[in-house]
DNA sequence: ACTTACATACCGACTGGTCGGTATGTAATA
DNA sequence: TATTACATACCGACCAGTCGGTATGTAAGT
Protein backbone atom coordinates (compact mmCIF):
# COMPACT_ATOMS: atom_id res chain seq x y z
CA UNK A 1 0.00 0.00 0.00
CA UNK A 2 1.02 3.73 -1.22
CA UNK A 3 1.17 5.81 2.01
CA UNK A 4 -2.57 7.27 2.27
CA UNK A 5 -2.81 11.10 1.65
CA UNK A 6 -5.76 13.92 1.30
CA UNK A 7 -7.57 13.92 -1.22
CA UNK A 8 -6.70 17.31 -2.66
CA UNK A 9 -2.88 16.21 -2.00
CA UNK A 10 -3.40 13.39 -4.06
CA UNK A 11 -5.66 14.67 -6.82
CA UNK A 12 -2.47 17.31 -7.75
CA UNK A 13 -0.40 14.66 -7.44
CA UNK A 14 -1.59 12.73 -9.94
CA UNK A 15 -2.64 15.95 -12.41
CA UNK A 16 0.87 16.31 -12.72
CA UNK A 17 1.34 12.69 -13.30
CA UNK A 18 -1.11 12.80 -16.24
CA UNK A 19 0.31 16.02 -17.74
CA UNK A 20 4.00 14.13 -17.89
CA UNK A 21 2.29 11.24 -19.28
CA UNK A 22 0.03 13.10 -22.09
CA UNK A 23 2.56 15.81 -23.16
CA UNK A 24 4.72 12.42 -23.81
CA UNK A 25 2.49 10.68 -25.05
CA UNK A 26 -0.70 12.21 -26.32
CA UNK A 27 -3.60 12.23 -25.29
CA UNK A 28 -5.22 9.09 -27.01
CA UNK A 29 -1.84 6.87 -26.85
CA UNK A 30 -1.60 7.88 -23.15
CA UNK A 31 -2.82 4.97 -20.72
CA UNK A 32 -4.38 5.19 -17.31
CA UNK A 33 -2.12 2.40 -16.24
CA UNK A 34 0.63 4.73 -17.43
CA UNK A 35 -0.36 7.43 -15.12
CA UNK A 36 -0.54 5.41 -12.38
CA UNK A 37 2.69 3.58 -12.71
CA UNK A 38 4.39 7.11 -12.66
CA UNK A 39 3.26 7.72 -8.52
CA UNK A 40 3.50 3.96 -7.71
CA UNK A 41 -0.19 4.15 -7.19
CA UNK A 42 -2.96 1.79 -7.98
CA UNK A 43 -5.94 2.23 -11.14
CA UNK A 44 -8.82 1.68 -8.53
CA UNK A 45 -7.00 5.02 -6.44
CA UNK A 46 -6.73 6.55 -9.75
CA UNK A 47 -10.76 6.22 -10.39
CA UNK A 48 -11.58 7.10 -6.97
CA UNK A 49 -10.02 10.72 -7.36
CA UNK A 50 -11.33 11.22 -11.05
CA UNK A 51 -14.37 9.93 -12.51
CA UNK A 52 -13.05 9.11 -16.40
CA UNK A 53 -10.04 9.70 -18.34
CA UNK A 54 -11.72 13.02 -19.69
CA UNK A 55 -12.81 14.25 -16.31
CA UNK A 56 -8.89 13.86 -15.30
CA UNK A 57 -8.03 16.00 -18.54
CA UNK A 58 -10.27 18.57 -17.93
CA UNK A 59 -9.55 18.76 -14.52
CA UNK A 60 -6.01 19.38 -15.78
CA UNK A 61 -7.02 21.69 -17.90
CA UNK A 62 -8.34 23.83 -14.91
CA UNK A 63 -5.46 23.46 -12.95
CA UNK A 64 -3.57 24.48 -16.05
CA UNK A 65 -5.55 27.62 -16.36
CA UNK A 66 -5.04 28.20 -12.79
CA UNK A 67 -1.30 28.16 -12.81
CA UNK A 68 -1.55 30.89 -15.19
CA UNK A 69 -3.70 33.20 -13.50
CA UNK A 70 -0.61 35.11 -11.98
CA UNK A 71 -0.53 36.26 -15.35
CA UNK A 72 -3.30 37.93 -15.27
CA UNK A 73 -2.41 39.44 -11.69
CA UNK A 74 -1.38 43.42 -11.98
CA UNK A 75 -1.73 45.80 -9.15
CA UNK A 76 2.13 46.21 -8.68
CA UNK A 77 2.93 47.43 -11.99
CA UNK A 78 -0.06 50.00 -12.87
CA UNK A 79 2.17 52.94 -12.69
CA UNK A 80 4.46 51.65 -15.82
CA UNK A 81 4.25 52.03 -19.15
CA UNK A 82 1.91 49.40 -21.32
CA UNK A 83 5.45 48.72 -22.89
CA UNK A 84 7.07 47.82 -20.04
CA UNK A 85 4.09 45.68 -18.65
CA UNK A 86 3.71 43.89 -21.67
CA UNK A 87 7.45 43.19 -22.01
CA UNK A 88 7.49 41.47 -18.59
CA UNK A 89 4.55 39.27 -19.41
CA UNK A 90 6.07 37.81 -21.99
CA UNK A 91 9.68 37.88 -20.47
CA UNK A 92 7.86 35.67 -17.64
CA UNK A 93 6.38 33.73 -19.73
CA UNK A 94 9.40 33.06 -21.30
CA UNK A 95 11.26 31.63 -17.85
CA UNK A 96 7.87 30.09 -16.52
CA UNK A 97 8.45 27.89 -20.20
CA UNK A 98 11.79 27.58 -19.16
CA UNK A 99 11.15 25.73 -15.82
CA UNK A 100 8.93 23.76 -17.04
CA UNK A 101 7.60 23.24 -20.66
CA UNK A 102 5.39 20.38 -19.81
CA UNK A 103 2.61 23.33 -19.03
CA UNK A 104 2.74 24.82 -22.64
CA UNK A 105 3.50 21.41 -24.59
CA UNK A 106 0.09 20.59 -23.40
CA UNK A 107 -1.72 22.98 -25.57
CA UNK A 108 -1.96 21.00 -28.88
CA UNK A 109 -2.96 18.59 -27.15
CA UNK A 110 -5.84 20.87 -25.68
CA UNK A 111 -6.13 22.23 -29.11
CA UNK A 112 -6.64 18.56 -30.51
CA UNK A 113 -8.63 17.69 -28.11
CA UNK A 114 -10.97 20.85 -28.62
CA UNK A 115 -11.18 20.38 -31.83
CA UNK A 116 -13.49 17.57 -31.20
CA UNK A 117 -14.95 18.13 -27.51
CA UNK A 118 -17.40 21.22 -27.53
CA UNK A 119 -16.79 22.04 -23.80
CA UNK A 120 -13.49 21.65 -23.65
CA UNK A 121 -13.41 24.03 -26.48
CA UNK A 122 -15.37 26.72 -24.74
CA UNK A 123 -13.29 25.91 -22.23
CA UNK A 124 -9.91 27.20 -24.08
CA UNK A 125 -11.57 29.97 -25.85
CA UNK A 126 -12.55 31.14 -22.45
CA UNK A 127 -8.92 31.32 -21.16
CA UNK A 128 -7.53 32.74 -24.52
CA UNK A 129 -10.42 35.65 -24.77
CA UNK A 130 -9.13 36.20 -20.97
CA UNK A 131 -5.64 36.40 -22.29
CA UNK A 132 -6.51 38.55 -24.92
CA UNK A 133 -8.40 40.67 -23.17
CA UNK A 134 -5.75 41.91 -21.14
CA UNK A 135 -3.65 42.44 -24.30
CA UNK A 136 -5.93 44.63 -25.46
CA UNK A 137 -6.99 46.30 -22.31
CA UNK A 138 -2.63 46.72 -22.05
CA UNK A 139 -2.97 48.40 -25.36
CA UNK A 140 -5.77 50.34 -25.18
CA UNK A 141 -4.64 51.94 -22.21
CA UNK A 142 -1.21 52.72 -24.44
CA UNK A 143 -2.85 54.51 -27.16
CA UNK A 144 -5.25 56.54 -24.91
CA UNK A 145 -2.11 57.90 -23.04
CA UNK A 146 -0.27 58.55 -26.03
CA UNK A 147 2.18 55.72 -25.85
CA UNK A 148 0.70 53.71 -29.31
CA UNK A 149 -0.65 54.66 -32.63
CA UNK A 150 -4.39 54.43 -32.78
CA UNK A 151 -4.08 50.65 -33.97
CA UNK A 152 -6.25 48.07 -33.78
CA UNK A 153 -5.79 46.45 -30.40
CA UNK A 154 -7.65 43.44 -30.80
CA UNK A 155 -5.61 42.37 -33.57
CA UNK A 156 -1.95 43.18 -32.05
CA UNK A 157 -3.12 41.33 -28.61
CA UNK A 158 -3.71 38.26 -31.33
CA UNK A 159 -0.31 38.94 -32.67
CA UNK A 160 1.33 38.92 -29.15
CA UNK A 161 -0.25 35.71 -28.19
CA UNK A 162 0.38 33.71 -31.52
CA UNK A 163 4.12 35.00 -30.73
CA UNK A 164 4.18 33.38 -27.49
CA UNK A 165 2.33 30.01 -28.87
CA UNK A 166 5.47 30.09 -31.14
CA UNK A 167 7.46 29.00 -28.38
CA UNK A 168 5.80 25.78 -28.60
CA UNK A 169 6.92 25.20 -31.89
CA UNK A 170 10.23 26.00 -30.59
CA UNK A 171 10.04 23.64 -28.14
CA UNK A 172 9.00 20.83 -30.39
CA UNK A 173 11.37 21.13 -32.99
CA UNK A 174 14.14 22.99 -31.03
CA UNK A 175 16.44 24.92 -33.39
CA UNK A 176 19.73 24.68 -31.78
CA UNK A 177 21.14 27.48 -33.22
CA UNK A 178 18.83 30.02 -31.49
CA UNK A 179 17.48 30.96 -27.62
CA UNK A 180 14.22 31.26 -26.63
CA UNK A 181 14.80 34.40 -24.53
CA UNK A 182 16.40 36.25 -27.75
CA UNK A 183 13.29 34.74 -29.74
CA UNK A 184 10.55 35.96 -27.42
CA UNK A 185 12.15 39.21 -26.82
CA UNK A 186 12.38 40.27 -30.86
CA UNK A 187 9.15 39.82 -31.62
CA UNK A 188 7.80 41.53 -29.06
CA UNK A 189 10.16 44.21 -29.98
CA UNK A 190 8.88 44.24 -33.31
CA UNK A 191 5.49 44.20 -32.41
CA UNK A 192 5.81 47.25 -29.96
CA UNK A 193 8.38 49.56 -31.68
CA UNK A 194 5.75 49.00 -34.39
CA UNK A 195 3.13 50.33 -32.98
CA UNK A 196 4.92 52.84 -30.46
CA UNK A 197 4.16 56.51 -31.55
CA UNK A 198 6.85 57.66 -33.47
CA UNK A 199 8.91 60.91 -32.53
CA UNK B 1 -17.86 -3.54 -55.87
CA UNK B 2 -16.61 0.33 -56.44
CA UNK B 3 -15.59 1.22 -59.65
CA UNK B 4 -11.87 0.01 -60.21
CA UNK B 5 -9.04 2.46 -60.30
CA UNK B 6 -5.43 2.71 -60.90
CA UNK B 7 -3.49 2.99 -57.84
CA UNK B 8 -2.18 6.35 -57.83
CA UNK B 9 -5.56 7.68 -58.12
CA UNK B 10 -6.73 5.74 -56.09
CA UNK B 11 -3.87 6.66 -53.09
CA UNK B 12 -4.41 10.12 -53.72
CA UNK B 13 -8.42 9.86 -52.97
CA UNK B 14 -7.61 7.53 -49.93
CA UNK B 15 -5.46 10.07 -48.93
CA UNK B 16 -7.39 13.21 -49.16
CA UNK B 17 -10.43 11.15 -47.09
CA UNK B 18 -7.41 10.50 -44.72
CA UNK B 19 -6.59 14.11 -44.18
CA UNK B 20 -10.35 14.79 -44.08
CA UNK B 21 -11.36 12.18 -41.08
CA UNK B 22 -7.48 13.08 -39.33
CA UNK B 23 -8.25 16.56 -38.95
CA UNK B 24 -11.95 15.84 -38.11
CA UNK B 25 -11.20 13.24 -35.00
CA UNK B 26 -7.05 13.35 -34.66
CA UNK B 27 -5.40 10.64 -35.77
CA UNK B 28 -5.59 7.87 -32.61
CA UNK B 29 -9.65 8.32 -32.53
CA UNK B 30 -9.42 7.99 -36.19
CA UNK B 31 -10.95 4.67 -37.53
CA UNK B 32 -9.32 3.15 -40.52
CA UNK B 33 -13.23 2.44 -41.15
CA UNK B 34 -13.89 5.93 -40.88
CA UNK B 35 -11.56 6.78 -43.54
CA UNK B 36 -13.18 3.54 -45.73
CA UNK B 37 -16.52 4.64 -45.63
CA UNK B 38 -15.74 8.16 -47.08
CA UNK B 39 -15.12 7.23 -50.32
CA UNK B 40 -17.43 4.06 -50.27
CA UNK B 41 -14.58 1.29 -50.52
CA UNK B 42 -13.12 -1.83 -48.05
CA UNK B 43 -11.01 -1.97 -45.65
CA UNK B 44 -9.23 -4.42 -47.86
CA UNK B 45 -9.08 -2.14 -50.70
CA UNK B 46 -7.13 0.46 -47.94
CA UNK B 47 -4.66 -2.55 -46.44
CA UNK B 48 -4.01 -2.77 -50.32
CA UNK B 49 -2.73 0.55 -50.78
CA UNK B 50 -0.82 1.57 -47.33
CA UNK B 51 0.55 -1.42 -45.08
CA UNK B 52 -0.55 0.20 -41.71
CA UNK B 53 -1.83 3.30 -40.08
CA UNK B 54 1.38 4.65 -39.32
CA UNK B 55 2.24 3.93 -42.83
CA UNK B 56 -0.93 5.85 -44.63
CA UNK B 57 -0.01 8.44 -41.96
CA UNK B 58 3.54 8.98 -43.22
CA UNK B 59 2.46 8.90 -46.92
CA UNK B 60 -0.44 11.62 -46.25
CA UNK B 61 2.51 14.37 -44.64
CA UNK B 62 4.41 13.36 -47.97
CA UNK B 63 1.43 14.56 -49.44
CA UNK B 64 0.54 17.44 -47.68
CA UNK B 65 4.47 18.17 -48.22
CA UNK B 66 4.09 18.00 -52.44
CA UNK B 67 1.16 20.59 -51.90
CA UNK B 68 3.23 23.65 -49.81
CA UNK B 69 6.52 23.15 -52.14
CA UNK B 70 5.34 25.60 -54.83
CA UNK B 71 5.63 28.17 -52.12
CA UNK B 72 9.58 27.52 -52.84
CA UNK B 73 9.16 28.22 -56.47
CA UNK B 74 10.07 31.75 -57.38
CA UNK B 75 11.80 32.23 -60.37
CA UNK B 76 9.12 34.44 -61.64
CA UNK B 77 9.64 36.93 -59.16
CA UNK B 78 13.36 37.23 -58.50
CA UNK B 79 14.02 40.73 -59.78
CA UNK B 80 11.82 42.23 -56.99
CA UNK B 81 12.59 43.33 -53.37
CA UNK B 82 12.40 41.01 -51.06
CA UNK B 83 9.62 42.58 -48.90
CA UNK B 84 7.52 42.15 -51.98
CA UNK B 85 8.37 38.47 -52.23
CA UNK B 86 7.94 37.69 -48.59
CA UNK B 87 4.43 39.61 -48.70
CA UNK B 88 3.57 37.49 -51.70
CA UNK B 89 4.43 34.14 -49.93
CA UNK B 90 2.35 35.13 -46.63
CA UNK B 91 -0.68 36.54 -48.51
CA UNK B 92 -0.08 33.35 -50.89
CA UNK B 93 -0.31 31.29 -47.52
CA UNK B 94 -3.11 32.58 -46.22
CA UNK B 95 -5.07 31.75 -49.67
CA UNK B 96 -4.08 28.08 -49.44
CA UNK B 97 -6.13 28.38 -45.57
CA UNK B 98 -8.92 30.08 -47.45
CA UNK B 99 -9.42 27.42 -49.52
CA UNK B 100 -8.69 24.24 -47.47
CA UNK B 101 -8.20 24.75 -44.13
CA UNK B 102 -7.50 21.40 -43.45
CA UNK B 103 -4.10 20.95 -44.80
CA UNK B 104 -3.06 23.42 -41.90
CA UNK B 105 -4.93 22.03 -39.65
CA UNK B 106 -3.23 18.65 -39.65
CA UNK B 107 -0.49 20.30 -38.59
CA UNK B 108 -0.89 20.08 -35.05
CA UNK B 109 -1.51 16.46 -35.78
CA UNK B 110 1.83 16.07 -37.37
CA UNK B 111 3.41 17.44 -34.19
CA UNK B 112 1.61 15.55 -31.74
CA UNK B 113 3.06 12.67 -33.99
CA UNK B 114 6.49 14.14 -33.78
CA UNK B 115 6.75 14.39 -30.44
CA UNK B 116 6.34 10.50 -30.13
CA UNK B 117 7.95 9.14 -33.42
CA UNK B 118 11.34 10.24 -34.45
CA UNK B 119 10.88 9.25 -38.26
CA UNK B 120 8.07 11.51 -38.07
CA UNK B 121 9.93 14.11 -36.20
CA UNK B 122 12.83 14.21 -38.90
CA UNK B 123 10.19 14.89 -41.76
CA UNK B 124 8.42 17.55 -40.02
CA UNK B 125 12.21 18.99 -39.20
CA UNK B 126 13.08 19.01 -42.76
CA UNK B 127 10.20 20.86 -44.05
CA UNK B 128 10.34 23.03 -41.57
CA UNK B 129 14.07 23.28 -42.11
CA UNK B 130 13.76 24.26 -46.15
CA UNK B 131 10.92 27.37 -45.34
CA UNK B 132 13.11 28.23 -42.95
CA UNK B 133 16.11 28.34 -45.52
CA UNK B 134 13.84 29.95 -48.06
CA UNK B 135 12.89 33.11 -45.63
CA UNK B 136 16.20 33.23 -44.69
CA UNK B 137 17.69 33.56 -48.15
CA UNK B 138 15.44 36.08 -48.80
CA UNK B 139 15.82 38.42 -46.31
CA UNK B 140 20.06 38.01 -46.60
CA UNK B 141 19.44 38.82 -49.72
CA UNK B 142 17.10 42.24 -48.58
CA UNK B 143 20.28 43.01 -46.62
CA UNK B 144 23.01 42.70 -49.04
CA UNK B 145 20.77 45.14 -51.35
CA UNK B 146 20.13 47.85 -48.50
CA UNK B 147 16.80 47.03 -48.46
CA UNK B 148 16.67 45.99 -44.61
CA UNK B 149 18.91 46.62 -41.22
CA UNK B 150 21.28 44.02 -40.53
CA UNK B 151 19.26 41.49 -38.26
CA UNK B 152 19.79 38.44 -37.52
CA UNK B 153 17.98 35.92 -40.86
CA UNK B 154 17.27 33.16 -38.86
CA UNK B 155 15.69 35.18 -36.13
CA UNK B 156 13.35 36.99 -38.35
CA UNK B 157 12.55 34.13 -40.96
CA UNK B 158 11.22 31.70 -37.48
CA UNK B 159 9.24 35.00 -36.48
CA UNK B 160 7.96 35.31 -40.21
CA UNK B 161 7.19 31.38 -39.97
CA UNK B 162 5.56 31.71 -36.39
CA UNK B 163 3.47 34.13 -37.38
CA UNK B 164 2.13 31.99 -40.24
CA UNK B 165 1.76 29.58 -37.93
CA UNK B 166 -1.02 31.62 -35.99
CA UNK B 167 -3.27 31.18 -38.42
CA UNK B 168 -3.80 27.40 -37.23
CA UNK B 169 -4.78 28.92 -33.73
CA UNK B 170 -7.22 31.25 -35.85
CA UNK B 171 -8.88 28.62 -37.67
CA UNK B 172 -9.07 26.35 -34.48
CA UNK B 173 -10.77 29.12 -31.88
CA UNK B 174 -12.16 31.33 -34.96
CA UNK B 175 -12.17 34.71 -33.24
CA UNK B 176 -15.14 36.21 -35.38
CA UNK B 177 -14.65 39.44 -34.97
CA UNK B 178 -11.33 39.36 -36.68
CA UNK B 179 -10.49 38.49 -40.94
CA UNK B 180 -7.55 36.33 -41.53
CA UNK B 181 -6.16 38.44 -44.55
CA UNK B 182 -5.88 41.44 -41.64
CA UNK B 183 -4.22 38.92 -39.22
CA UNK B 184 -1.47 38.47 -41.67
CA UNK B 185 -0.96 41.91 -43.20
CA UNK B 186 -0.63 43.55 -39.90
CA UNK B 187 2.11 40.53 -38.65
CA UNK B 188 4.12 40.66 -41.96
CA UNK B 189 3.99 44.45 -41.70
CA UNK B 190 5.24 44.80 -38.27
CA UNK B 191 7.51 42.44 -39.16
CA UNK B 192 9.27 43.76 -42.56
CA UNK B 193 8.81 46.90 -41.46
CA UNK B 194 10.43 46.30 -37.70
CA UNK B 195 13.46 45.34 -40.21
CA UNK B 196 13.49 47.97 -43.00
CA UNK B 197 16.29 50.50 -43.24
CA UNK B 198 14.43 53.72 -42.04
CA UNK B 199 15.29 56.89 -44.18
C1' DA C 1 -8.95 -14.93 -81.73
C1' DC C 2 -8.80 -17.41 -77.70
C1' DT C 3 -6.87 -19.48 -73.98
C1' DT C 4 -3.57 -19.62 -70.30
C1' DA C 5 -1.18 -17.25 -66.78
C1' DC C 6 -0.40 -13.75 -63.95
C1' DA C 7 -1.26 -9.18 -61.80
C1' DT C 8 -3.87 -5.71 -59.73
C1' DA C 9 -7.94 -3.96 -57.30
C1' DC C 10 -11.15 -5.01 -54.20
C1' DC C 11 -14.39 -7.42 -50.60
C1' DG C 12 -15.84 -8.28 -45.61
C1' DA C 13 -16.07 -11.65 -41.88
C1' DC C 14 -13.13 -12.62 -38.36
C1' DT C 15 -9.61 -12.37 -34.44
C1' DG C 16 -6.73 -11.25 -30.69
C1' DG C 17 -4.78 -8.01 -27.99
C1' DT C 18 -5.62 -3.74 -25.69
C1' DC C 19 -7.34 -0.62 -22.27
C1' DG C 20 -11.05 2.27 -20.01
C1' DG C 21 -13.77 1.22 -16.59
C1' DT C 22 -15.94 -1.77 -12.57
C1' DA C 23 -16.67 -4.88 -8.61
C1' DT C 24 -15.18 -6.18 -4.45
C1' DG C 25 -12.36 -6.18 -0.78
C1' DT C 26 -8.99 -4.18 2.93
C1' DA C 27 -6.38 -0.92 5.73
C1' DA C 28 -6.15 3.50 7.74
C1' DT C 29 -8.29 7.71 9.67
C1' DA C 30 -11.61 10.70 12.02
C1' DT D 1 -18.10 2.47 13.06
C1' DA D 2 -18.44 5.27 9.06
C1' DT D 3 -15.92 7.12 5.75
C1' DT D 4 -12.01 7.81 2.97
C1' DA D 5 -7.99 6.11 0.49
C1' DC D 6 -6.27 2.61 -1.58
C1' DA D 7 -5.43 -2.42 -3.94
C1' DT D 8 -6.52 -6.35 -7.10
C1' DA D 9 -8.80 -9.05 -10.20
C1' DC D 10 -11.59 -8.84 -13.74
C1' DC D 11 -14.83 -7.51 -17.75
C1' DG D 12 -16.11 -6.52 -22.45
C1' DA D 13 -16.33 -3.21 -26.16
C1' DC D 14 -13.55 -1.81 -29.57
C1' DC D 15 -10.54 -1.81 -33.65
C1' DA D 16 -6.03 -2.53 -36.33
C1' DG D 17 -4.79 -5.77 -39.03
C1' DT D 18 -5.52 -10.59 -41.45
C1' DC D 19 -6.95 -13.78 -44.77
C1' DG D 20 -9.46 -16.49 -48.05
C1' DG D 21 -11.62 -15.26 -51.69
C1' DT D 22 -13.77 -12.68 -56.10
C1' DA D 23 -13.59 -9.64 -60.05
C1' DT D 24 -11.32 -7.23 -63.59
C1' DG D 25 -7.63 -6.26 -66.51
C1' DT D 26 -3.62 -7.53 -69.73
C1' DA D 27 0.03 -9.66 -72.06
C1' DA D 28 2.24 -13.63 -73.99
C1' DG D 29 1.86 -18.03 -76.39
C1' DT D 30 -0.26 -20.62 -80.05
Amino acid sequence: MTERRPSSERRIEILEAALTIFVKKGYSEARMDDIVQEIGLSKGALYHHFQSKRDLFIALIEHWMDQFSPIERGGLMRAKPSREIILHIAKFTAKLFKRNPNWFLVEPEIWAFANRDKEIKEMASHLYGSVLNEFEALIKRGIKFGEFRDVNEGMIAMSIMTSLHGMIWFALFKPNDFSLEEYVDLNMELILDGIAVQD
